[in-house]
DNA sequence: GCCGTTTTCGGCCCGACTGTTTTCAGTCG
C-alpha cells in the first residue's frame, strides 16, 4: 500500500474513533477530508517529508483540507511509523467496532450504545447478540433490529462495491425499460455511476413522469428485482441481481419535471461537490437544494411556494451561480471550483478515431486481423494497431521472434487488402522485471508501434518499479506504456512507482502513457491521470480488446479521462491520421 | 480540525425518511 493510502487509513480510523467517542462532528469531518485528500494526492507524502523535513509542515499545509495539526501528524507518521494521537484513540475504542459502524443504518450513536450498554466490540459480537438485548437499547425497536440483521446479511452476500463496467449495464437496462413507459418525461441514472467512478455502491435512477404509479410498478416488478426494500410515493428501493449473480441495491426517485436539473444535480453528487456548491450559493445570497436555486438564504423556500431562480436544467443552475458548467465526472470537489476549470469541452467518445492496443488470434484474442480491422472501421476509426503479446507471456500465447515476423507480414497484407482503415503492425511487449524489453531493438524497429506493458513482478518495491518503468519510458523505440501500474480494480494494487518522475520522463522522452479502458484495469486511474495531464503528458486511451464487445469498453476509459479533466487534444487517439502516423514514425 | 478580498474566531449544506416517538433523534446521500 502506498504511503498516502496508509496515512489516509490512519485518518479514517481517527475519524471513526472520534465519531464513536462523540467528538464534534466538524472535527470528524475534517479528519475524513484529510483522508480523502491524501488518497487523491499524487505527491507522495513520504517523499515530501523526507526530501525537506524543515519545510514539510508548510508544504503539507498547502494542500487544501490539511491544516497545522494534520500536517504534524503526517510528519510523525513518516518519521516514526505511527501517530501518537491515533494510538491513543485506538486504545479508547475497540477496532472491531469500526465494522459495526460500517453497517448501513448503524451510525455512531447506535454503535456507541451497543458498545457501552451491551459490550459489543465487533461485528461478530453483534451477530451473536440476541434480538431482545438489542431492542432493549433506546430508540431501538423490533424493526430497527430487523433492518440491522438484513443489512449485515446483505453486506456479507454482496461484498464490496461493484466495478463500473458491471453496474453500468445493469442501470442502462433499467433506464431503457423505464423509458418505454407512457407518461415518461425524463429518466436517467445519477450518483457515482453518472460520475463514472471506478466502483459503484448502488444504482440511483431518477425519473420525471406524469404516471408515477406505472413507474413504481415497473421498477418494483422488474424481472431482475429479487426484493423490494421500500416502496414510497417518491422513492422505491430494490435489490437487483444480474444474470451472473451480482447483487446491487437500486433506488428510484420520482421528481417533478420542473425541478429536473436541481434533482439530477443533487442525486448525482458528489456529496462534497454539493456541499461546496451550497456554500457558494449562500455566499451569493442564494439557497440551493434539490428543488432548485432560490433567492435569499431562508430555509425551505419551496414550502412557501417560491419560484426558483433556476431548477429545470443543471446548466441553468451553474449559470445562475456564475460558474462554468461542471460535467458530472468532475464533481468531486477537487479543483472544479478553481480557476483551473474554465468549462472547456472535455474529451468524449466520438473524439476517438484510433485503437492502438488490441489483440488477435495470433496471441490470446478472439478475432482475426481482418475481423478486428473491420470492427474498428465500423466504429469510424482511421487507425487500428494490432498489438499481440510478446514471448514472455506464454499463458497468453505470446509470440516468439519467428512468429512475430510472420505476424508482421500478415498484418501488412491485411492492411493492403482492407480499405478505409490503416492497420499498424505492433506489439504489446512485456516490460521485464528489470525494465528491459521482451524483444531486441532490431525487431522492435520493424514494428510501426510498440506498446510496452508490465505483466509480471507487480509486487516490486516502489523504488525498483520506478526504475523499471523509467527504463521503458526512456527506450527510444517505445511509443506507449500500456497499463502502467498493472493494477486490477479492487483486486490487485499493482506497482506504486514515483509517478512524478515517470510523468517528467514521459514528457522529456515524448513517450505516451496509456489509460487502459478495460473496467478491470482503468490504469492509469483518474487521480494519476489528472497529475499526468497537469505534468504535460500525452495519453493514449485504448481498450486492450480481445474480442468485439470489448471495444465497447472505450466508454469506461472516456469516463475516467473526463474525471481527470482531459481535453481531446491531450489524447493521441483523437488526432487526425496524418498527425498520429507522423508522430509514430518520429520514433523510428 | 479547517478556514478567511467582508472573518485569526465563529462559523462549518440540506432535506427525506424511518422508527420511535407524543415532538424528534439518528442516519443517509
Amino acid at each position: 500500500m502506498s504511503a498516502n493510502a496508509q496515512v489516509a487509513e490512519v485518518f479514517d480510523q481517527m475519524a471513526a474513533a472520534l465519531e464513536l467517542l462523540g467528538a464534534n462532528r466538524f472535527r470528524v469531518n475534517a479528519h475524513e477530508k484529510v483522508a480523502r485528500v491524501l488518497r487523491d494526492l499524487t505527491d507522495d507524502v513520504r517523499a515530501v517529508v523526507e526530501e525537506n523535513p524543515p519545510a514539510a509542515v508548510a508544504r503539507l499545509r498547502s494542500f487544501d483540507g490539511i491544516g497545522e495539526s494534520s500536517a504534524k501528524k503526517i510528519c510523525e507518521w513518516v518519521e516514526t511509523g505511527s501517530v501518537p494521537e491515533h494510538q491513543k484513540l485506538l486504545s479508547q475504542v475497540p477496532l472491531g467496532l469500526f465494522e459495526v459502524l460500517a453497517i448501513p443504518g448503524v451510525g455512531p450513536k447506535a454503535a456507541k450504545l451497543m458498545w457501552e450498554e451491551l459490550g459489543i466490540e465487533s461485528l461478530e459480537d453483534l451477530k451473536t447478540t440476541s434480538d431482545e438485548a438489542l431492542s432493549s437499547l433506546p430508540r431501538m425497536g423490533k424493526k430497527s433490529v430487523e433492518k440491522i440483521r438484513q443489512a449485515i446479511d446483505f453486506s456479507e452476500k454482496s461484498g464490496d462495491r461493484v466495478p463500473l463496467g458491471v453496474a453500468r449495464p445493469m442501470a442502462q437496462k433499467l433506464v431503457a425499460e423505464l423509458s418505454k413507459l407512457d407518461g415518461m418525461q425524463q429518466v436517467d441514472f445519477a450518483g457515482s455511476l453518472r460520475r463514472g467512478k471506478e466502483t459503484i455502491g448502488d444504482i440511483d435512477i431518477l425519473v420525471a413522469t406524469t404516471d408515477a404509479e406505472a413507474v413504481r410498478e415497473a421498477f418494483c416488478s422488474h424481472p431482475d428485482v429479487t426484493q423490494v426494500l421500500a416502496r414510497g410515493e417518491t422513492k422505491c428501493s430494490v435489490r437487483l441481481e444480474n444474470e451472473r449473480g451480482v447483487v446491487m441495491q437500486a433506488d428510484l426517485r420520482i421528481v417533478p419535471e420542473e425541478a429536473w436539473g436541481a434533482a439530477l444535480m443533487y442525486f448525482t453528487g458528489s456529496k462534497e461537490h454539493n456541499v461546496r456548491l451550497r456554500e457558494i450559493a449562500i455566499g451569493k445570497d442564494r439557497h440551493l437544494n434539490e428543488y432548485g436555486l432560490f433567492s435569499g438564504t431562508a430555509e425551505r423556500p419551496q414550502d412557501r411556494g417560491e419560484t426558483p431562480v433556476a431548477a429545470a436544467s443543471e446548466e441553468s443552475i451553474y449559470q445562475a451561480l456564475e460558474l462554468p458548467f461542471v460535467p458530472p465526472e468532475m464533481r468531486e470537489d477537487r479543483d472544479e471550483f478553481s480557476d483551473r476549470w474554465n468549462g472547456e469541452a472535455l474529451i468524449s467518445l466520438s473524439d476517438v478515431k484510433a485503437e492502438l492496443h488490441a489483440h488477435t488470434t495470433a496471441s490470446d484474442g478472439r478475432l482475426s486481423i481482418e475481423e478486428l480491422a473491420k470492427e474498428a472501421r465500423r466504429r469510424g476509426f482511421h487507425t487500428l494497431a494490432v498489438t499481440d503479446h510478446s514471448k514472455s507471456q506464454p499463458i497468453a500465447n505470446g509470440l516468439d521472434e519467428d512468429r512475430l515476423l510472420a505476424h508482421i507480414d500478415a498484418i501488412r497484407k491485411a492492411d493492403a487488402k482492407i480499405d478505409g482503415i490503416r492497420i499498424l503492425a505492433g506489439s504489446e511487449v512485456d516490460i521485464l522485471a528489470d525494465g528491459s524489453l521482451d524483444y531486441d531493438d532490431e525487431l522492435l524497429a520493424q514494428l510501426d508501434i510498440v506498446v510496452a506493458s508490465p505483466h509480471a513482478a507487480l509486487r516490486q518495491e516502489p523504488v525498483v518499479a520506478t526504475e523499471r518503468l523509467l527504463r521503458a519510458i526512456r527506450h527510444p523505440l517505445v511509443h506507449i506504456i500500456g497499463h502502467p501500474t498493472g493494477r486490477i480494480v479492487g483486486r490487485r494494487e499493482g506497482l506504486s512507482p514515483d509517478t512524478k518522475r515517470l510523468y517528467e520522463a514521459a514528457v522529456e522522452h515524448d513517450t505516451v502513457l496509456e489509460l487502459n479502458s478495460n473496467w478491470n484495469r482503468l490504469d492509469l486511474r483518474d487521480a494519476h491521470l489528472r497529475a499526468a495531464l497537469q505534468a504535460g503528458c500525452k495519453i493514449a486511451i485504448d481498450t486492450d480488446a480481445h474480442d468485439t464487445w470489448q471495444l465497447d469498453h472505450l466508454v469506461y476509459g472516456i469516463l475516467t479521462a473526463r474525471r481527470a479533466g482531459m481535453r481531446p487534444e491531450q489524447c493521441i487517439n483523437t488526432w487526425p491520421a496524418d498527425k498520429l502516423h507522423s508522430w509514430l514514425e518520429s520514433k523510428r
